[in-house]
RNA sequence: GCCGGGAUGGCGGAAUUGGCAGACGCGCUGGACUUAGGAUCCAGUGCCGAAAGGCGUGCAGGUUCAAGUCCUGUUCCCGGCACCA
């Protein structure tokens, strides 16, 4: 009987002409959205709670890829819920529109970077409203334009008048072929780029540098407060500013002139262990012993081309240990001794001071020199002498603990090693030689780039006035047009005279313009706050918008931002802050990082072919199914190993939903009877059931861990017990205003993850409007309980039988209930009953013997 | 070396608190309807076994009535940092 009617029920679905359509749908309200920009606009002024979603802005490279789509989809998802649980939403896009692919499609295709990028932009801009992205196009930012840069600018003048701005000489990626500089990335494998036989070469220029080590502590103590960061990258920024408490002390050359060489050390307590001292090759105390000494100086260039050769290829960290002597010798403080002064292959400049004092028999590294030189290895520390258990006789040398006792050091010699730090730290500063100190690994960024495509550096140079900023009434300073872009000769804006040339703003006299432009990470520093304002000309935005919208409730965007973009934003909103301009601390409440796409199980690339196309995808499945896709493979967080079946698979639950939600309506034309609460047929009951459970599952999933897929596998569940239900509802055991009600939920449901074809079911069932206006449905935990249970028997811990029992049942029922079982009398025939652990609701189990 | 994350069927993955391991989807097998099926529908699908039953969450132990989940040790994979003094 029930064969028959899943028979005729399927004839009747093949008949159909109107099945599941994606691009029939899904260009029809791509065109009727298009009419009403007003549709995701945030409200400046209401009265409902705000919510700040952001998706961090792509770089306009010219089409979007899967990550994007990932990215956007998990916001915008979030921002339609936001939107649909009534709150007012602010949900912006933007293009980070300034770098170096503009320059090089500029040099390659003969294309103007501006051209290109807009070309790009325009490009994206399509397919994202061709995704069906929600986002309020009314405050597109664009960083590569002069209404936007030009507050880049204004920035750096008041960086620059608080003194957080500020230039030096500094070192940057030089290759002789070019004869240009190179970026970091640039350089591969200590090589350029595009000469990958010629080793880039470093070179001194002068640079704009932020001062952003004036605020390392506080990004560092911040960090506590981000409980709404991943953890993976609270723990790489504090790597990355990485402090580190010390001693500073300063050791006396044992020569005529006097010279000091102050080390940085954590352990100042073994410094009596120290038995020599070592420079790095680069230290200035270097060049001068190497003044009169060509044996010397030969070596120390060796030293220097083999460290920065390492440092370039990566492998600074299993450099093989090396050194020479310099003869001289420096006095240790703490108690006169002549140390000889080393230079050493692995000691780092740009580390502390680049000098160390070394003591071998504390210190791994200073331990493989002094074997290999024939250093002496003096014992300073030794285990805890309170605790007879860990002391021995002799120490495995190098001995590094922090809980030990001080020996052989002097009126120091039985203090343990925490206190000595501190009293000889203080002895130190007391006899002004040294003195407790924190040393980062953030160093100061710098902003200068000899590029073409970036915002302009507004300053001014002027033969008698030195360096003048711009004045503030003169900016924007435009980044010229017709420029021509080369890769070799330096900056590119140095050889357009009409931008360098210029009257100095102090004397009128002949000066000349910066011709570097700025590092793009600027640009993305603080974007997010020109969202809040993004047409203001007269202030890069204004405070009060600023105030209501912020912090951002939910940033969300890749791992690979995890440091830079967000230490620079963050160091930026504090500036801001000190500058009265907002009043949050940190940019962002909380923190989203989406995993990876790979396919083939390795991420996708150009070389290895397995990039999937969004477009081809939307093409051959639509839009919501390719969202969906990305949202149902695994959790947001995970990396994602794409398969073009999953795809198709979304796009069959989708067919399916469609026809269950459009097809049904006319096996309901037969109203039944109503039917009082109480004598709900079962199936009615069981269908309200699952409905309720539903929207209490994908509910939680939003508010807690964003597990998508399991919301997504919950919607397919509920869909396939409404489908099933067919002859149920022929038959009226199920009312159909259930069904109307069922429906309309799925389809509520489904709209933060795939709004095509959720907007156009919502119109087959006579709703009208945005689905963004209609309200996220509640659960009635109620309705959601279960009626009957299935209560799991096990014996000895393993499971005999499924009880079914009804919910809220005691615990005696229960068992009487597991007892009766057959299976259960068996297996435990002719045994002793020793415990019964009785879970209401969850399980049973007898310990028998 | 340090830090963070992970390992569950043929595959992607479920399993907020320790309580039926494998939800949902893919794939596969059989069937229905078909001129056709890469459409749709129905049934099955962790492994071994004819069945009863046994075995199963990287590996080895432990705690517990009960462990994917907690503890100890260990292997491998991914990501980040790294002679940081």
């Amino acid at each position: 009987m029930a064969q028959k009617e899943d028979i005729t029920t399927s004839r009747a679905l093949d008949q159909r002409d109107d099945r599941y359509d994606a691009q029939r749908i899904e260009s029809k309200w791509t065109e009727r959205w298009q009419q009403d920009e007003s549709l995701y606009a945030a409200d400046a002024d209401s009265t409902k709670p705000k919510y700040y979603a952001l998706e961090m802005l792509p770089y306009p490279s010219g089409v979007l890829h899967m990550g994007h789509v990932r990215n956007y989809s998990i916001g915008d998802a979030l921002a339609r819920f936001m939107w649909m649980s009534g709150y007012n939403v602010l949900h912006p896009m933007g293009w980070d529109s300034f770098g170096l692919p503009a320059e090089n499609a500029a040099i390659s295709a003969n294309v103007p970077p501006r051209e290109w990028t807009l070309r790009n932009i325009g490009n994206m801009k399509a397919q994202m409203k061709r995704l069906g992205f929600a986002y309020d196009w009314s405050r597109e930012v664009t960083t590569c334009l002069p209404e936007y840069y030009r507050w880049n600018q204004w920035f750096f003048l008041k960086l620059y008048e608080k003194g957080l701005a500020y230039r030096k000489k500094s070192k940057v990626n030089w290759c002789p072929k070019c004869a240009t500089v190179l970026a970091n990335e640039q350089v591969v494998n200590g090589c350029c780029w595009r000469h990958e036989d010629t080793l880039v070469e470093q070179r001194e220029l002068e640079q704009w540098f932020l001062r952003i080590t004036n605020y390392a502590e506080e990004l560092l103590t911040g960090i506590e407060k981000l409980e709404g960061w991943p953890e993976k990258v609270r723990t790489m920024q504090r790597n990355w500013i990485g402090r580190s408490d010390g001693t500073l002390v300063d050791f006396k050359v044992d020569s005529p002139s006097g010279e000091t060489v102050s080390v940085f050390t954590t352990r100042v307590d073994t410094i009596y262990g120290a038995t020599a001292v070592q420079l790095a090759p680069e230290h200035p105390l270097v060049s001068s012993f190497a003044k009169h000494n060509d044996l010397l100086r030969a070596d120390v260039e060796r030293l220097i081309a083999e460290q920065r050769r390492a440092k370039e290829i990566g492998e600074i960290g299993t450099i093989v240990k090396h050194g020479v002597r310099t003869g001289h010798y420096a006095i240790n403080p703490f108690n006169g001794e002549r140390l000889p002064i080393w230079i050493a292959n692995y000691i780092l400049m740009d580390y502390g001071t680049g000098a160390i004092m070394s003591v071998p028999a504390h210190d791994e590294r200073d331990f493989e020199f002094a074997k290999k030189y024939g250093i002496e290895i003096r014992l300073v520390i030794v285990p805890s002498p309170d605790d007879p258990e860990e002391t021995v006789a002799e120490p495995a040398l190098p001995f590094t603990t922090m809980h030990g006792t001080l020996v052989n050091s002097g009126p120091f010699s039985g203090l343990l090693c925490e206190d000595a730090i501190e009293k000889m730290s203080a002895y130190a500063e007391e006899h002004g030689f040294g003195k407790a100190t924190v040393t980062y690994r953030l160093k100061d960024w710098g902003i200068s780039r000899q590029r073409y495509w970036g915002t302009p550096i507004p300053m001014i140079y002027c033969e008698k006035d030195g360096i003048v900023p711009v004045p503030e009434k003169d900016l924007p300073v435009i980044l010229p047009e017709k420029v021509a872009i080369t890769l070799s000769g330096g900056s590119p804006l140095s050889k357009v005279p009409e931008f360098v040339n210029v009257m100095c703003p102090k004397c009128g006299g002949a000066a000349r313009r910066e011709t570097d432009t700025m590092d793009t990470f600027v640009d993305s520093s603080w974007y997010f706050y020109r969202y809040t304002d993004p047409r203001n000309d007269h202030a890069p935005f204004d405070s009060n918008a600023a105030n209501y919208w912020f912090p951002i409730d939910q940033y969300i965007g890749g791992v690979e931002h995890a440091i830079l973009h967000l230490i620079y934003s963050r160091f930026w909103t504090k500036f801001m802050r000190d500058m009265g301009m907002i009043k949050n601390d940190e940019p962002a409440e909380r923190l989203f990082t989406q995993g990876m796409i790979i396919k083939g199980g390795a991420k996708m690339s150009k070389s290895l072919g397995n990039v999937v196309s969004p477009d081809e995808m939307v093409a051959r499945y639509g839009a919501d199914a390719t969202r969906l896709y990305t949202l149902f493979a695994t959790s947001p967080d995970r990396e994602l190993d794409w398969q073009d079946e999953g795809v198709a698979g979304i796009q069959r639950f989708l067919g399916k939903l469609y026809r269950v939600v459009t097809d049904g309506t006319e096996l309901v034309v037969r109203a039944p009877e109503p039917h009082g609460e109480g004598e709900r047929a079962a199936s009615a009951r069981a269908l309200q059931r699952k409905l309720h459970q539903t929207i209490k599952r994908v509910s939680l999933d939003f508010q807690g861990r964003w597990h998508f897929n399991t919301s997504i596998a919950a919607l397919m569940e509920l869909n396939n017990v409404l489908s099933g239900m067919g002859p149920e509802i022929s038959s009226g055991n199920v009312p159909r205003q259930d069904v109307a009600t069922t429906k309309k939920t799925i389809v509520l449901l489904l709209a933060p993850f795939a709004p095509f074809l959720a907007r156009e079911l919502w119109e087959t069932l006579g709703e009208k409007g945005s689905l963004l206006k209609a309200p996220w449905p509640k659960y009635d935990a109620e309705l959601a309980k279960e009626d009957e249970i299935q209560i799991p028997v096990q014996v000895n811990g393993k499971l005999r039988a499924v009880v079914t029992v009804p919910s809220g049942s005691t615990e005696d029922a229960i068992r009487d209930v597991a007892l009766a079982d057959e299976k259960i009398r068996s297996s435990i025939a002719g045994k002793n009953i020793l415990k019964q652990i009785i879970v209401p609701g969850k399980l049973i189990n007898l310990v028998v013997r």
